[in-house]
DNA sequence: ACTTTTACCAAGCAAACGCTTTGTATAAAT
DNA sequence: ATTTATACAAAGCGTTTGCTTGGTAAAAGT
């Protein structure tokens, strides 16, 4: 037991990979910590010492990987409208050679059940719910990014409009959806496992999905 | 010019009417202010001094009216929940006597989108976006009086389920429901008085109600 | 006339906050 | 071997915060 001190991370100069900035994992284990604790708290309640407790920091740590405090905030947004849209785009790569209008907006709303309420998604409900914290140029930086990821929703619902399906403005539809599925945050909770005695069973996303689907559209004539 | 002060509201000691508390127009006016600020800036972000300045008191005034800023918060809650449970009763006495149930929910719908979006209700968005800010007693109390509230919904929902006007399962329909009616918080600006060169028109809430309407329900075959 | 109650003002305290500064151990690059 | 960039720790600065305390003017009750 000679070993005093348990072994440290990767310190030093690393090898300045790719262009520009590095993407040390500690950064990143910042962004995950300050997305749990934003998500739980909301972010004026979430102190910089307490994201830097998760991660065995000291108080001012933080601030060598991000200048202050709103730089987090938006650093968590991207990392979590970057997922959003990757899937999203996997998911498009299906959805574009197959079957009809219905389950093509199946498929986004499934996704977008996954990246609000599925495991390890805190980004995207912080984005949603504290985007009030961002300055004017923060805010213009992530509405872009927002921007791209609905704009995948449009050529889908305008199709089901034109089709009967879908009978309100595709405009307004498409926010009251987008309210519907966001909303879920409030109140969803995942099924427990056990399946003893509970009065009423929780849906499971794909419930939810089906029950949207329902809520939405008219069936096919 | 011998008046050299303000003639001063009305002090003293006033006739303690109806029972207990007090109801003075002081207090009343520290609800407002503290809803406007609370609704712009968010709870964790106003400060006391902020909201007392708004009604022209020192820093430490508003705590004689409320024992600490969590017990302010509540009472903007409770003042909007009794504003929106008024106004839905008086809509509900109508309802009984009238038409379809598809008329019946636009008037609940219709009612909402005042409520939430109408002149002077900063109260509602304060208790649907920051009721995080609460502490568990305080966090039963409001949820009773919104159970209350959403209540009212159900039978309506159930009627539109029976007739095959509403297909998603009246629970999470509801829920769907209402997110996608509070939503509208996020993105509504009403519409301005001037109609020269605007992109896109702004949509009424009445525009509003009929899109909701058209989202959720099939037609009446 | 006096007492009580209401509705504040003026001043300030202790804690917590975001952020800065300085120093240092480590390891890759030269 | 020396330099240089990284990834922090340690300490603390200045400000803001919710809240308390003590006093007081004025109306209402007796």
């Amino acid at each position: 037991m000679t070993e005093l001190a348990e072994p440290k991370r990767a310190r030093g100069r690393p090898k300045k990979t790719e262009n520009e900035r590095d993407d040390g994992n500690r950064r990143q284990a910042l962004i995950s910590a300050a997305a749990q604790l934003f998500h739980r708290k909301g972010y004026d309640a979430t102190s910089t010492r307490e994201i830097a407790a998760r991660v065995s920091m000291q108080p001012g740590s933080p601030f060598y990987h991000f200048g202050n405090k709103q730089d987090l905030l938006l650093a968590v947004m991207v990392e979590g409208m970057k997922q959003a849209t990757e899937r999203q785009r996997a998911a498009c790569v299906m959805l574009s050679t197959q079957q009809t209008d219905r389950d093509r907006l199946r498929v986004l709303i499934r996704n977008q059940f996954d990246v609000l309420l599925g495991p390890d998604s805190d980004f995207i409900p912080v984005m949603l719910y504290e985007w009030r914290s961002l300055n004017d140029a923060q805010r213009q930086t992530i509405t872009q990014i927002k921007d791209e990821y609905e704009a995948a929703w449009t050529p889908v619902l305008q199709a089901l409009h034109d089709s009967g399906q879908l009978q309100a403005p595709v405009g307004l539809a498409r926010l009251m959806i987008f309210g519907a599925l966001n909303w879920a945050v409030q109140w969803y909770e995942p099924p427990s496992p056990n399946r003893a005695g509970q009065k009423y069973r929780r849906a499971s996303l794909d419930e939810l999905t089906e029950a949207a689907l329902a809520l939405f559209l008219r069936d096919t004539p």
